[in-house]
DNA sequence: CGAAAGAATATTAGTGACTAACATTCTTTC
DNA sequence: GAAAGAATGTTAGTCACTAATATTCTTTCG
């Protein structure tokens, strides 16, 4: 019920990364992973249901549209948006950089991947959109600046994950995204 | 090579946004399609490389690029790709309200097929990043403000095609959306 | 300890989105 | 009006994923 769960969802986890850093993502099937990783096809999907699951399933946030949702109101929608998801994404840790990091590349260098990511964030965006239009401010607004917060914290993890060099950390690189949305323009 | 294959294609599209509409995406199969728009299968598939992409497949953007390039450089690199995307827009004419609104409109409400469109924006938001840091700007700094535009893009036409009673036109909305990437906190 | 309950797994078979290979039927062109 | 070329059909196959049922652990409790 869990100890052996988890160790065979971690074979099949290893497994899988495995063979997609080898051979390439759309290169490998499901049953090839599942025979790497000693289980049936059908124990596969049991444990991921979809093969892309495996790279892409994140339990992101549920905290960041609280972090957004505790902002000035005086502060126009964005700039809310922006500062709760700075706020909360410092209230977590800088992420392994072995597991989460494989991942993260190989998912990254793959457009459908990444589109499947961006898809995941869906309900982190209506978290954040309805805590901006619980203040008033207008549907579509609110949806927009949810949209261009994740859309950019989407682009600094995907940086982040391409850069082999490792030149700063994840959460410089988000700072330094979401600094992007700011104007300055004098 | 032109007049009867352009029949086929719209007889196909046709056939299956009426099967969209009647029954929902995912119960209609590419079989069904292709029966009722009196083809094979087979030919459904020459005509649309995926079931998908009879809703997604948008050719809206290479002008884009360009209307961003030539942006004034002094702007802060959001700044230019929100103008740009801003000015190309307006030379597009307003899409017809039967066809693309009904095809967005089935497109929006399904998560998968909202996904694969923001992936078919994959392409045009390198350009725009290409664009800047043509001129300088950053590389993460350039993904970010052409991720945010396309994102806030890709929000209102979503707005846009689910929203029955009409309120506004497209453009209008694109506007809106766009100036909300503008802080203009004091 | 040992058997019964319950979870995890395997097997088999099927659906649906696509693809490759090859044969066949238009269309076009000279 | 036939030859060249495009569009279409047929058949068969792969792969992601699902449902149903059988089977093998594990656990737990008498």
């Amino acid at each position: 019920m869990s100890a052996k769960t988890e160790r065979t969802r971690a074979r099949i986890l290893a497994a899988a990364i495995e063979l997609f850093v080898r051979d390439g993502f759309d290169q490998v099937t499901a049953s090839m992973i599942a025979e790497a990783a000693g289980v049936s096809q059908m124990t596969f999907f049991r444990y991921f249901p979809t093969k892309e699951s495996v790279l892409t399933d994140d339990p992101y946030d549920p905290l960041i549209a609280r972090a957004v949702a505790v902002q000035p109101r005086e502060l126009m929608p964005l700039e809310r948006a922006r500062r709760g998801i700075l706020q909360a994404w410092q209230q977590v840790p800088e992420p392994d950089n072995d597991g989460t990091r494989i991942r993260m590349g190989i998912a990254a260098a793959n457009p459908r991947l990444r589109a499947r990511m961006l898809e995941n964030t869906t309900a982190t965006q209506e978290a954040i959109a309805h805590a901006l239009q619980d203040t008033g401010v207008e549907q579509l607004a609110a949806q927009c600046a949810a949209a261009a917060c994740l859309a950019v914290l989407h682009t600094s993890l995907i940086d982040w994950a391409l850069d082999l060099d490792m030149n700063s950390t994840l959460s410089d690189r988000v700072r330094y995204a979401l600094d992007q949305l700011t104007i300055t323009k004098s």
